[in-house]
Parts: C-alpha cells; sequence; structure tokens
RNA sequence: GGUGGAGUGGCCGAGAGGCGAGGCAACGGCCUGCAAAGCCGUCCACACGGGUUCGAAUCCCGUCUCCACCUCCA
C-alpha cells in the first residue's frame, strides 16, 4: 500500500506521488516570531514531524523540509517598540524560544530555516515578475506600496473554493492605493524613519508576509514541490494569496496541500489574542514532562482539534508509563539497533493520510502481546515486540528511549546516585525482612517510601524503585 | 452572506454501511506474603427527528448545537 494524503485543494485523500522519485519536499510555514510559542504553536511542527520520519523510514524517501522564520511583519515592530529594543533582537529572543520549543519537543531541526529577511532580494525578484506579467501594481498614491491585483488572476479563490465576489472584504479595510479592496500587499512602502526596511524601486519597504514563503519555496524547493503545510488557518488568506502570487508567476508550486488542525482549550482555538494560551516555557517549568506534552498533542490525527487540558497530560503520562514499563522490562534488547521493523497494521494507518490513532492503538497492541510473551517467559519474542515497539515510537517522535529527551544519556548528579544508594539500602533491609517472613517491617519500609513518593515494584529480578 | 469542520461510552479519542480501535478511569478475576506492574474479563456508545437497506454511528432528507476562516494567526 503507498501512502494518501488529504489534499485540501482537492479536499481529496489522493495517492503520494512524489516529483522527483526517492525524494520528497515539503515547506512549512513556520513561526512569525513576535512572541513566544504557547503550545498550540507546536502543533503544526509534531505533525509534519512525524510525517517526515515516516517518508524517510517508511517509504525510504530523502525528505527535504523548509520550514520559515517570519522575522519581520507588523506586530513585531509594534512590540519591539513598546519594550525599547530593536526590532531584530527582539525577533531572535523569540526565534529561540521557538527553537528551544521544537527541541524539548523532540521535533526533528527541519532541513533549513530560512529567514524572511535574509530573502528579501529574491522577494523584490518575484514582486517585478508579477509587475512585469501584470498582475502586480505600484499603488498610484506614492506610499511605495505594491498589491497584487486579484481580478488579474481567474483562479484567486481556487484553494479554498471561494468566489471572489463572496469574499468579504475587511469592514474597516482600508483601501489605501488599492484597484480592489481584496487586492493584497507584496511590498510595504516604509512608513517615515522606518528602520525596517530595505531599498526597491518603489521606494524603501518591507515584504509583504504572503511574497516570503512564496519566495523562499522558490530558492531552495524550485518551482514546484510536494508538500506545502501549515495551520489550517492559515488557509485563507495566506496560503491562498502564495499560490496565486506563485502561480501568477509561472510556478507549478504545491501538488499536495496539509493542513493541521489547532489546539483548543474549553473547544475554543487556543491563541493569544483569546487570551487563552499557554506559553511552552511555563508549561515545561511547571513540571509538565515534555514526551507526556508530545504525546498528549501529538496522538491526536493531525486534522483534528485537539483539546488541552492538564488532566490529558496525565493520562498521557500514563499511556507512555505502560509503554516505557515494557521496554523496561525486556531490558536492552530494545535498545535500537538495525533496521526498524513496522507491523503492517501500523503501515496501513500511518500510510492512510496519517492515522496516528490508529499507529498509536497498534504500538498498545504490540505492547500488550510483549508483555504477554515476558510473562510466559517467550524472551524472543518480547524482544521482537520491543523491536517493533520502538521502531515505531521512532516514526512518532515518542521513543523515550531517544538521547533527544535527555533522560537516557546524561549521567547521574551526585545527588541522584546518593539518593539511590540510599533507597537501595532501605530495599535491602526490606528484601532481609521479607526473606525472614516479616511482612510487617518489611510493608513498613515500603510505606516509609511511599511516603517520601518513592514507589516499590517488586519484579522477578528484584524490587525497584521509581518517583511515584 | 460565502467557505470549511465538529457533536461517539464516566473522560479523551479513532472509525465511516455488517466483523465491539486504542488509551485513561472504575469494577471483578489471575498473579503476588500483601501490594505494584502485567494479563484476562466487565462497562455494547455514536446530537435529535424522519427515510433508504436484510443490516445505519457510517448513506439520504430535515432540525438543533458548537467551532473556525473571510486579508493579524500553527
Amino acid at each position: 500500500m503507498s501512502l494518501r494524503l488529504h489534499d485540501t485543494a482537492t479536499g481529496q485523500v489522493r495517492p503520494f506521488a512524489p516529483l522527483v522519485p526517492g525524494e520528497a519536499s515539503i515547506y512549512l510555514c513556520g513561526a512569525t516570531v513576535q512572541a513566544p510559542p504557547h503550545i498550540g504553536h507546536l502543533r503544526s511542527g509534531i505533525a509534519f514531524d512525524v510525517l517526515a520520519r515516516w517518508l524517510e523510514a517508511g517509504h525510504g524517501l530523502r525528505v527535504t523540509l523548509i520550514r520559515n522564520v517570519t522575522d519581520v511583519d507588523d506586530k513585531i515592530l509594534a512590540r519591539s517598540a513598546e519594550a525599547g529594543v530593536p526590532w531584530w533582537a527582539w525577533a531572535a529572543v523569540n526565534e529561540q524560544a521557538f527553537t528551544r520549543a521544537y527541541d524539548a519537543l523532540g521535533v526533528r531541526r527541519p532541513t533549513y530555516e530560512p529567514r524572511a529577511t535574509g530573502h528579501v532580494t529574491e522577494m523584490l525578484e518575484l514582486v517585478d515578475e508579477l509587475v512585469d506579467a501584470g498582475h502586480a501594481y505600484p499603488a498610484p498614491d506614492g506610499s511605495g506600496d505594491v498589491y497584487f491585483d486579484v481580478r488579474s488572476w481567474p483562479e484567486y479563490g481556487a484553494l479554498t473554493h471561494q468566489a471572489l465576489a463572496d469574499m468579504e472584504p475587511a469592514a474597516d479595510a482600508d483601501p489605501r492605493g488599492k484597484r480592489d479592496p481584496r487586492d493584497f500587499a507584496l511590498w510595504k512602502g516604509a512608513k517615515d524613519g522606518e528602520e525596517a526596511s530595505w531599498p526597491a524601486r518603489w521606494g524603501r519597504g518591507r515584504p509583504g508576509w504572503h511574497l516570503e514563503c512564496s519566495a523562499m519555496v522558490r530558492r531552495y524547493l524550485g518551482r514546484e514541490l510536494d508538500i506545502h503545510a501549515g495551520g489550517l488557518d492559515l488557509r485563507f488568506p495566506h496560503h491562498e494569496n502564495e499560490q496565486a502570487q506563485s502561480r501568477a508567476a509561472g510556478d507549478p508550486f504545491a501538488r499536495t496541500w496539509l493542513h493541521n488542525g489547532w489546539v483548543t482549550v474549553k473547544g475554543e482555538k487556543m491563541s493569544k489574542s483569546l487570551g487563552n494560551s499557554l506559553v511552552v516555557d511555563s508549561v515545561l517549568a511547571s513540571g509538565a514532562r515534555p514526551l507526556a506534552l508530545r504525546y498528549a498533542l501529538g496522538t491526536a490525527h493531525y486534522r483534528s482539534m485537539v483539546e488541552y487540558a492538564p488532566e490529558h497530560l496525565e493520562e498521557a503520562g500514563r499511556a507512555l508509563e505502560r509503554v516505557e514499563g515494557f521496554l523496561r522490562r525486556v531490558g536492552p534488547a530494545s535498545a535500537p539497533g538495525g533496521e526498524p521493523v513496522f507491523p503492517e497494521a501500523f503501515r496501513a494507518a500511518l500510510d492512510d493520510d496519517l492515522a496516528v490513532p490508529a499507529a498509536v492503538a497498534v504500538v498498545h497492541d504490540c505492547v500488550r502481546s510483549g508483555n504477554t510473551a515476558l510473562e510466559a517467559g517467550d524472551g524472543e519474542a518480547a524482544g521482537w515486540h520491543a523491536r517493533e515497539v520502538v521502531s515505531m515510537l521512532d516514526v512518532l517522535g515518542l521513543n523515550p528511549l531517544d538521547p533527544r529527551w535527555g533522560a537516557a544519556s546524561t549521567s547521574a548528579t551526585r545527588a541522584e546516585v546518593a539518593v539511590d544508594a540510599l533507597v537501595q539500602a532501605e530495599l535491602d533491609r526490606r528484601q532481609e525482612a521479607r526473606a525472614a517472613r516479616d511482612f510487617a517491617s518489611a510493608d513498613a519500609v515500603r510505606d516509609r517510601l511511599a511516603a517520601l513518593g518513592v514507589a516499590v515494584e517488586d519484579t522477578p529480578a528484584g524490587a525497584r524503585w521509581s518517583w511515584a
């Protein structure tokens, strides 16, 4: 079975056929770095991280994933001015916060992460092409703005299936020098003394948001690419405008459009403007386990909305413990090595428009089979299942053994070594009591440890402890 | 007004005409000195009203409720 993906442009699930055999090009709209990321911002990064991993591990494709950074825009300028810092410093600080958040959640770094400000030359070339082709015009009001002429492009609205006549212009839209209120800016002329500007033949100014992506797509992936992805809210106007610009400039552009749903809180979209956003740094600082956060955000289908609540994070943590418990019991046999092995049901699930929930169900089924094998003393079967589980978790970005999550590779601190030694001493005392069938004393030790938050578990290999 | 989604068990969350996704919680059993973990089992759900069909959560008609985009958005 081959991979099928839901394409927004056609509204259908269609077979994925790479433009260049053996390769896949993906452009993902990244962050506008005006503020630190909230957990909703991570949704697209996680969803398409899984896509890229699956294209590589499951289909053997060489993936080029470009995720841009929009580092100049109205809000960045406004907020940096309020904070009294240069706009570029404001953007840089937030870009770093995004990178930290992606890293913390185990989202692999993209092949390249271009910044808008580094591609003004390419953007201006595109503006020139569009003006020459009669699809864009400089505003006649001397503002230095250049607009895309939507009425010159009959396909405008094709991506989101809207007729131009049905598009409601914003009530407070300022027509400025536009031929049609729905025309959008490719280039924004600099206001007096605006420092964030670049020279252009229309006068100093800065690029419009939509233009940035069109130019960076062409620069890194060429005139045609396999997949263009982003959040559902970017369909219109952002992606509609991108497609119009690029196609009007003669680029075939994206063959498939993928859009992820967002994170909701009490049924409503998480967003800064609604005031219900949870900044990633503070969620993690409050003790949330990054792996559990990724599980909570990443195990719903990418096109569904996913409701965030602290209880869901706890549930995710417990589901994860079940999987980790199995891998721990199998021991070193579950360590990664060799080619990944995927159960057929897992393959079928991810190939069906990235049905991650069904794929996760396969992981849990496999854990159950592994536990059963372990109980039956069949170490070979258990080891095989562990290998399958680890392979699947790697694709989902949920492998607890991945050094990305830190714990596995960092050496213990002196305090940790000391605590372990002391707890072990207590456990030895408990074992002596148990051997003497003095269960009252043994249980007293366990109760005392429990009061300190230490959970004790008896296994065939002896007692082990963990933080409850 | 236009466009696109959603409503599923105690909770989360898949599925898209028959064959009970999965997780979490709860309860019963096995195992255990007792627990924990694990395994087995129980809890047979699909907003509402009609219809089609041998059979509908799934298709059709109607109704209700909710969310989103329509030039700031992951």
